[in-house]
RNA sequence: GGCCCUAUCGUCUAAUGGUUAGGACGCCGGCUUUUCAAGCCGUUAAUCCGAGUUCGAUUCUCGGUAGGGUCACCA
């Protein structure tokens, strides 16, 4: 009977959940939802002055963000006592020793270590990604495993936990290739098996280097406030450094999932890439259904609003939707939108720059005189079909054609929104109303007439 | 510095012992019944270097070089 697949997420609680645990924890994800597999979250907590509940939470919630679940969650510093009674029986067994000597972290106090005695093997292990991989483990020395003989360290409690858990399979980042070595020796002198390891290469930053903060956001959260969609998230940060076979970009769960193979992630790290996360955010918001996206949208919108000192028109918003939606990656977009005063003409009366109102194809003689005909125009037409973009483009299309689109239609966009760069003058006009599109036509012919 | 890992357009990548080295993001340009955005079309752009093997290497081997990781009584 083969076993079953058994993989872990094993984050450290000293920070944020950052962009990298994310992505060890979708990468195991999937390989143990294409095997069938459990996954257990162990929060590696053994260092008690760095780990903090609340970054735990913090990452637990970020991981429920992405949708990322497990099966079991340990906390290492509960299992203190397990560590502790196999420190016990390797220094009985004569295979680690305490060691008294001078403290590192406090010079002149003295410890009781527990050291481990190497070897001093050439370790080989196979990595499923890189092949064999060789270390001449003498360098090591006789690497302490405890701070005392019931306080674990970080390699004994995990290799401790990875046996007990009965871990299948560690997949992990590259910087734990050279940590691999030091633990397969405790692991042997614990006489334990040998799980499968894995090394992904780390996410770089734009410099090339380890992703950090001097690169931008690491933290998972600072992408969720910013409006990122989970699924968008998850995905983009799935195929960075994962090419399945059907060489899709955009993928579902399950479809990543049904294509998984451990063997297709790659050697070479990859650069975390912001332009093309928002890409894919924008492709994921546009196929998401409006109703979605409606609540947080308005309530962005409105926050923005209010905050520049405007009247606040929910029925207006409802109606801005549909093109809020086209003109946005990201929900971040949308409050830079809104604060930087683009919205504005929606919710009060536009100013105007006179030497504006003609555009660059028109004069202050043909600008009043295209706005007088296009408040009778819009005069003209039936309130119920104001309502419709298509049908005021209908009605001032001829007129705009005889007379020059440019000249006509920039003064009567401008008139509406005070803006030099705006959404088309027909969608602007049936948001705003027949009463108000006239007020501020004719707003802004006396505005000329100054 | 020791050890380990890696090396295709700016970025993410595909492919092959023989291809016009393909795609995506970005950039740039054009088009699209005013502007902006979007959309569409297109352009630009890469096999780190040097040997070897071979009829032929981007691909295989070796050596450089570069980048990264790691060298705790942190995880």
């Amino acid at each position: 009977m083969t076993e079953k697949t058994r993989v872990r997420f094993p984050p450290s609680p000293t920070g944020y959940c950052h962009v990298g645990t994310a992505r060890m924890a979708i990468i195991n994800f999937l390989f143990a939802k294409k095997n069938n597999g459990t996954i257990i979250f162990r929060s590696e907590d053994t260092d008690k002055e760095r780990s903090k509940k609340e970054y735990e939470d913090d990452i637990k919630d970020s991981l429920n963000w992405l949708k990322l679940n497990w099966d079991e969650f340990y906390r290492q510093s509960e299992r203190f006592e397990i560590y502790r009674k196999h420190i016990h029986s390797l220094v009985d067994s004569g295979k680690a020793y305490v060691s008294e000597e001078e403290s590192k972290k406090e010079p002149g106090q003295m410890v009781s270590v527990v050291r481990l005695k190497n070897p001093g093997t050439r370790v080989t292990f196979s990595d499923i990604i890189r092949g064999d991989i060789t270390f001449d483990t003498t360098e090591l020395g006789d690497l302490v495993i405890a701070r005392s003989v019931d306080d674990a360290l970080y390699h004994f409690a995990v290799v401790v936990d990875d046996a007990e858990m009965n871990i299948t399979h560690i997949i992990r980042g590259d910087d734990h290739i050279s940590n691999t070595p030091r633990q397969i020796l405790i692991q042997e002198a614990l006489g334990f098996e040998r799980p499968l390891y894995a090394h992904y290469p780390l996410l770089l930053g734009a410099d090339k280097s380890k992703l950090s903060k001097r690169t931008g956001d690491t933290s998972v959260r600072s992408y969720k406030e910013n409006g990122y969609l989970p699924d968008a998230f998850l995905n983009y940060i799935a195929i960075l450094g994962w090419t399945p076979k059907s060489q899709k970009e955009i993928m579902s769960l399950q479809e990543m999932i049904a294509e998984f193979d451990v063997k297709d992630l790659h050697k070479s790290g990859a650069v975390f890439d912001i332009d093309k996360l928002r890409w894919f955010n924008r492709q994921y918001l546009l196929n998401m259904p409006e109703s979605d996206l409606s609540d947080s949208v308005l309530r962005i919108m409105e926050e923005a609003i209010l905050k520049r000192g405007l009247n606040w028109n929910s029925e207006i918003g409802v109606q801005l939707l549909p093109m809020l939606r086209e003109r946005i990656s990201v929900l971040e977009d949308l409050k830079i939108l809104a604060g930087d005063g683009e919205l504005d003409y929606f919710f009060s009366n536009p100013l105007y720059d006179p030497a504006e109102i003609p555009g660059k194809k028109g004069t202050t003689i043909s600008a009043i005189k295209h706005l007088s005909a296009l408040r009778k125009i819009l005069d003209e037409i039936a309130e119920s079909e104001f309502r419709e973009p298509e049908k005021i483009k209908a009605s001032v299309w001829d007129y705009a054609t005889k007379e020059g689109t440019g000249a006509v239609l920039w003064p009567f966009r401008y008139s509406l929104t005070g803006l030099a760069r705006s959404p088309d003058p027909f969608f602007v006009a049936s948001v705003l109303g027949k009463q108000t599109s006239i007020e501020r036509v004719e707003a802004a012919i006396s505005a000329l007439d100054l």
